[in-house]
DNA sequence: ATGGATCCACCTATGGATCCCT
DNA sequence: AGGGATCCATAGGTGGATCCAT
């Protein structure tokens, strides 16, 4: 049984708070799902079973998860310190698009704009079955992480709209980078290079550094 | 020839500004040594030839090098971008004192108050003979800096008087730091636990993380 | 092709160990 | 034993690669 959407965010969050504390074979259960051995051939599974225990709406479409109240989801995995062990995938970098885009028009921005974080136990020793979600945390960035976001996303994005993909490596942006996202390495892209030329490119995607996701879970939980 | 001590700091600087630049092959020969083929066996071999080419006079002895006007001189080896590639030893660890003893009064504070830094190329990939020398620093700690050494030191003099010696790793200290001091992990010698029995322990000493010795070089230095 | 993400080989940082000289 | 320090194995971080569902 899928739950219908929330309508409000009090009530996301409530259902939100409902869920810590459950482990995913619980969750996999209600929702008549079988856990997989392992993430390695299903590294989605998690964030998409919460989705839909959440009632989520936007499956796969460039939208926030909750359309109806405009809240991202975004399960984040977390040691047991509490503390995220991978980065988060934000969105894709648009190809071959030289328009001016400001900041808050940005996609970037507007799948930030709201987010409801769900921590989940990712030690690598606990079996995926028994691990356990976290208290959620509904959060907007403070004026400092949208500076800094914005500062990011400016620099790498003129980068971007000067051909200069390729230039680009995880090691741009203090908290935004840009990562490929792809299928593998040869899974190619038509865009244009910096004279405007045609050109393959890896697909890239824009991902907040776990340092900045650490930073804004400390905001609200005390970590040791 | 072994050059006399300097009389003053601006003698000892202008000095230290005219071995910049030299390699340490050009300065054994001016010192009638034999450059090593590596350090392996003579890890404190720069260190020993600068301290003479400067005419150091406290060989071995819990004083400033520079006795005359108070300097201590520190070779800290570099990467190609003039950042330290170790940690910098400052002064053994006094075992079995009970007294209480201030900051003001510490050997840490006394060998701090007044360094001469000599950076020293230290790229593996360059011969030893070839290294050179960089432009010299003559440092003394700002308020800041004075602060958290003290912080620090004081953190840690509070566990060795408890005799917790054993209890300390090279994590505590935020720029300095307490590690193995000795010939080798047998190489132990008699202190006193927590309770006052008799008990062997390894010789420690103090040393400044090399973020800290970053941070002081980049005050007076662009880094790139 | 977008959205859900994790995997893992590599690299770097460093804590504990060690070496020579006086 | 104090002063001159570096060595090096290993833990940790992360950039690029990859996988499934829709």
């Amino acid at each position: 049984m899928t739950p219908s959407p929330p309508t409000t965010e009090a009530e996301l969050l409530a259902r939100a708070h409902g869920l810590a504390g459950t482990t995913l074979a619980q969750l996999a259960t209600t929702l008549n799902q079988t856990v997989p051995q392992t993430l390695h051939h299903a590294k989605g599974w998690p964030g998409q079973l919460i989705e839909r225990a959440l009632g989520a709406t936007a499956a796969s479409r460039p939208e926030p998860d909750f359309q109806l109240i405009g809240v991202e989801l975004k399960t984040v995995p977390v040691n047991r310190l509490g503390r995220p062990r991978e980065s988060t995938y934000v969105c894709t970098v648009a190809l071959g698009e030289r328009d001016e885009v400001h900041w808050e028009d940005s996609l970037v921005c507007k799948k930030l704009r709201r987010v409801l974080w769900m921590p989940l136990e990712a030690e690598p020793a606990i079996p995926l079955a028994q691990r356990r979600l976290g208290a959620p945390l509904l959060w907007s960035p403070d004026s400092e992480e949208t500076a800094v976001l914005r500062r990011d996303w400016e620099e790498l994005m003129e980068l971007v709209s000067l051909g200069r993909l390729d230039q680009i490596s995880a090691r741009h942006g203090e908290v935004l980078q840009i990562r490929p996202k792809a299928a593998n390495a040869r899974a190619l892209r038509k865009t244009t290079d910096e004279n405007g030329a045609p050109l393959l490119t890896l697909p890239r995607g824009f991902y907040l550094r776990s340092l900045f996701t650490a930073a804004l879970l400390a905001r609200h939980f005390v970590l040791s």
